[in-house]
DNA sequence: GAAACACTTTACACACTCTTTACCTTCTCA
DNA sequence: TGAGAAGGTAAAGAGTGTGTAAAGTGTTTC
């Protein structure tokens, strides 16, 4: 959510309704009284503050996030037409993000909104591969079913990273023996099934979530992720 | 330590020169290559690009350093003659933090680094790394247990500080072995294993903190922060 | 120049993991 | 329904990885 204070109607509205078109939840505020009650109720993920506003002004706006500590890190953009280097200068040092001055382009606006936003988005579940209780984590290097951690040997985890990674494909043993033995197929062996009942047994309810593709190999899940 | 790279002798040293001057540490750089040489010795706090480079272009540059782990979080700010809308907006969604167009004020050059050296500036308490009662204190480069400060040497502090920054995440013996030790992994060396081992002596208490990933490496903490 | 210290290498033992083997169960198709 | 094929399961030997101690190498300090 993205909160816009600006006074004059016409801009607001043209950068509000840019914003919603580009899929970017947004609320306009025409001065800081209004700004301020929402930011109470609700934290955005990024304002957006007009300098010359009529009552209290931006700048003073900028200092009240800053000052308190539920707001003090919320990206700030200065949209305004003060346009002199020491403006810039002096709404960057005040704690702004960013400051743009009048008239702006829409495509910059909002790539320049995006590059604030790509900082503060929270790391998309990094490594975290999920399947209903089963969970397994790339960075951690570990599963867990229902919170509790599976003892996974290496191959096991490698098998099942493989398995989930592209969960509802079937995989045969000789590919499975290529990607996490890293050797060629050498004929009869019943490595893999083994793996896969060890797997299976260290699942407990999540089994069978493996299933076995009789004259071919195996497959994880049902295809849904 | 800024990171500059600019083709133009003339402007390049003047922006290092009035960075020094700003008490900003800065390297010029007059091209692609000798960048990326001192990027892979050293990683900046920041990076400003020029776009158009003989050789190799700001873009790619660019592209590169978010295609790294190591530098995918560098603060880049982009600094160049192509000034339309197009261009801005190229520049940020390619990952850039902030774009500026030549010619620039100084101040609002130093204004707009100082913005982004603020999001990243190590927040006031960020020098503790606690765990339980294993406390790490970056700023006086020193860890202790219970408050009993712990005799460890460099290379030891390294490792426990690289694993505690990433707590709850695995490293393999050749991670380790680039990060805290510079060096590639020159195959069946067991230095990381003796220094872990001398760690968690030293550790006490808390040597279960250092848990062993069998097959991979080690891994700091369950997890949790 | 010797002592102290940090770091690396080496060596060995133990424990865990992997693979193989053998036997059993289940499924398929004539 | 029965033979053969495919997969499940258990156990044991082979193989590998890690803990640990101790020796070796290099650097700093006095």
């Amino acid at each position: 959510m993205i909160y816009y204070v600006e006074d004059d109607d016409n801009i607001r509205e043209l950068v509000v309704y840019t914003l919603l078109q580009m899929n970017m939840p947004c609320r306009g505020f025409a001065e800081g009284k209004a700004f301020r009650a929402a930011i109470a109720e609700e934290k955005p993920d990024l304002v957006l503050l007009d300098i010359m506003l009529p009552g209290e002004d931006g700048m003073s706006l900028l200092q009240f996030l800053r000052e308190n500590q539920q707001t003090a890190e919320l990206p700030v953009i200065m949209l305004t037409a003060k346009g002199t280097e020491m403006d810039k200068v002096q709404g960057l040092d005040h704690g702004a993000d960013d400051y743009m001055t009048k008239p702006f382009g829409m495509a910059e606006l909002v790539a320049r909104i995006r590059a604030r936003l790509r900082r503060t988005a929270p790391k998309p579940d990094a490594g975290l591969l999920t399947y209903g209780s089963l969970t397994l984590d790339r960075r951690a290097h570990k599963a867990s079913v229902e919170g509790v951690e599976l003892p996974l040997t290496l191959k096991e985890y490698d098998l099942l990273l493989l398995l989930m990674e592209n969960s509802g494909a079937a995989f045969t043993r000789e590919q499975l023996l290529e990607q996490v033995w890293d050797i060629a197929y050498d004929g009869g062996t019943r490595t893999v099934d083994v793996h896969i009942q060890t797997l299976r047994t260290k699942l407990g309810p999540c089994s069978s979530m493996i299933e076995t593709v009789r004259g071919v190999g195996y497959r994880f899940g049902g295809g849904q992720s």
